[in-house]
DNA sequence: CTGAATCCCTTAGGATACTG
DNA sequence: CAGTATCCTAAGGGATTCAG
């Protein structure tokens, strides 16, 4: 089915939204390759179906890439596309303009905490 | 209520994530202040209750001020806060991306079309 | 170990009508 | 003109169980 989109903002958008994906790509942009069962250590109260159906719509998306290895017990690998490495600098950005605007929303008042599990994210690529 | 993040990106998602307001802020962003009526018609399809939402939202979190002019008819008028403004590169790196990725996308087969009510946004700030 | 199948619930967004 | 109040639905997530 076509998808329409008024802005290329919301396409982006579309790639990134969901509530483990941001997270999901920066593990994959610092870890180079992740198993299923790493990710899913690494992301504490996701479950099982939650964690491959975002992996699943990553991988439509084209960010993902996922590599199945033909062994007793199972083994999935997931890493990023060439695609998914191109969101770095949009990644890097969102995570310091977030940091930035926390902190002058806790100075007015509000309450926003940030774990920071990774800081700008992609690290070690 | 305290809010917690994991990532600082999901922070930024949060502000941005709505299905109006990369439109919203984007609007505002070329025109420095428009009205209530001038948005909405800018924004084909959306009800006045969603519109107004979105502003609230937005307003809430502190990208966009909204300034009301005691007159009969009411006038209300929206603009983007430094904070807001300060969106426009991310909001500029999202669109590229989108519209790069969209035209890989096709060039794979999908079916991905963009109209660009923007093409990155904020052009005349 | 990885993932599919069910079932359930919350919430964003839409349609519509009404008010100052 | 701008905004609120109701009502409704579609979809994203979550919990749990089963399967190769």
């Amino acid at each position: 089915m076509k998808k329409i989109y008024d802005f290329a903002i919301d396409l982006t958008l579309d790639v990134i939204s969901g509530k483990w994906k941001p997270a999901i790509l920066c593990h994959l942009g610092e870890h180079k390759t992740l198993r299923t069962g790493e990710l899913r250590r690494m992301l504490p109260g996701i479950s099982q179906r939650v964690l491959t159906k975002q992996l699943r719509e990553l991988e439509e998306d084209g960010v993902v890439s996922r590599q199945v290895f033909g062994e007793v017990p199972p083994r999935v690998e997931y890493s990023l596309t060439e695609e998914g490495r191109s969101l770095r600098e949009i990644l890097i950005s969102m995570s310091d303009w977030g940091n930035r605007h926390a902190q002058r929303e806790n100075q007015a008042g509000q309450e926003i905490e940030i774990h920071n599990g990774s800081k700008s994210g992609f690290e070690k690529m």
